[in-house]
DNA sequence: TAGCCTCTTGACGCGATCTTGACGTCGCCA
DNA sequence: TGGCGACGTCAAGATCGCGTCAAGAGGCTA
């Protein structure tokens, strides 16, 4: 799963983008302006951005510098603007690739295809977390038991367990959860959670009848909480 | 020092090309065809590659696959022709960036270093990863079995191996090794992948079975677990 | 041209995983 | 105290994904 952060200010392109990229099994969040994205390029963890220079607000080689001060992730920049000037400033603040409007969407998504490739190759982030009865390595997607082995979740499981452990400490809703990894459609199939929770626990928590990491709030969702 | 490889049939782009980057410092070498290049670029190792895509005999886009079942340096396209399809095919073979001529070479000099930059994130690998049941020496492409003889690979069986061992422990999609080893469109055939793991497993598993060092993840990808 | 190696493609069986429904438990509130 | 809603547990059938085998196509070499 490929999660791309699409940054654009206008709505039609925000559209088009979605769409597009969503049929390819991409997963998709978007951002109207400079502020929004590094918020959330900083909670989702993006395997891409797509960033347009021309934002309100933040410029968009603000946006690249900001994100490069604490992330490698790939960067393809769009512009209307032909400009040498622009490209060299966008491509010297840390974007990696530069895309002039209008593009073909096969480009785009083929430029996209060559960001991913490249990734596999640098992908090193310290992405670990830590508690007293296991290790979650979000990079490698594996999880560590407290007698050193390792633990087996199966897709569904690990999704979830992603999830929660991405959001240390808040609250995840039910139907966020659902949505995320059922789909839309799914909003209501509480069972589905019950489920998967009480299987995730009998794998991670010490005492899976008293939950000190997977912690349920009746009637809200679920919180992962590190310290136990 | 940063060696630039360029490749292209004009002689006054090549003199221009050459002119521009000697002067930022680079050594340069120029080829005027894709055997040359492909020659000069296993003599002489560039940092980056610059290759135009009309050249005479070898087609550019041949010399970018040529390139890319050895090395991952990066490769920049130029090319007259705008039309997506040659875009698209040129990035899928293995391209990391595309401009159309006429460009200018504030921006061209923009991406050479936009290329550099992240080459040096990726350099700093150990070429050879030893397990007690193999050796896999990924400079000199080759494989050493516990008996101390060679391991025969096929190219698709040594390209997913090379790959699943660049990064050790870490889950690798089955999309991205379909994408990586087959193309974009093969995203979806997964009976490739498990017809190679298991020839894979037949010639480096002690147990081919039970597999210890080419891990399956049900429904996620592969592991390659040095440690066994 | 013949032979060999490699890649592609389809089929099959088995085990793991997902889905689904039923039931027990707990806490809250009337 | 009884009812209700939400959660946890369990089990069983359906489905999916994986490993395996084998046959055929294509290409390279001798």
């Amino acid at each position: 799963m490929t999660r791309v952060l699409v940054v654009d200010d206008e709505p039609q392109i925000l559209r088009g983008l979605r769409t597009n990229l969503v049929a390819r099994g991409y997963v998709v969040d978007t951002a109207p302006d400079g502020e929004a994205a590094l918020d959330l390029a900083a909670r989702r963890h993006p395997d891409v951005v797509i960033v347009d220079l021309g934002l309100p607000g933040i410029d968009g080689v603000e946006v690249i510098r900001g994100l490069r001060t604490w992330t490698a992730v790939p960067i393809i920049v769009l512009s209307a603007r032909e400009q040498e000037a622009e490209k060299v400033d966008a491509l010297d603040a840390g974007a990696d690739d530069y895309v002039t409007k209008p593009f073909g969407m096969g480009e785009l998504l083929a430029r996209v295809r060559a960001s991913e490739r490249r990734a596999i190759a640098t992908d090193d982030e310290e992405a670990v977390v830590r508690t007293a009865a296991f290790t979650v390595d979000l990079a490698a997607k594996k999880v560590i038991g407290a007698d050193e082995t390792a633990v087996r979740l199966t897709p569904t499981e690990w999704h979830l367990v992603e999830i929660l452990v991405r959001h240390p400490g808040k609250l995840v809703s039910q139907r966020q959860l659902l949505q995320e990894v059922w789909g839309p459609r799914y909003e209501e199939e509480t069972n589905y959670l019950r489920v998967y929770m009480a299987q995730i626990r009998r794998k991670l928590e010490p005492e899976p009848a008293r939950p000190r990491y997977f912690i349920t709030e009746p009637g809200m969702g679920y919180r992962f909480e590190p310290s136990g």
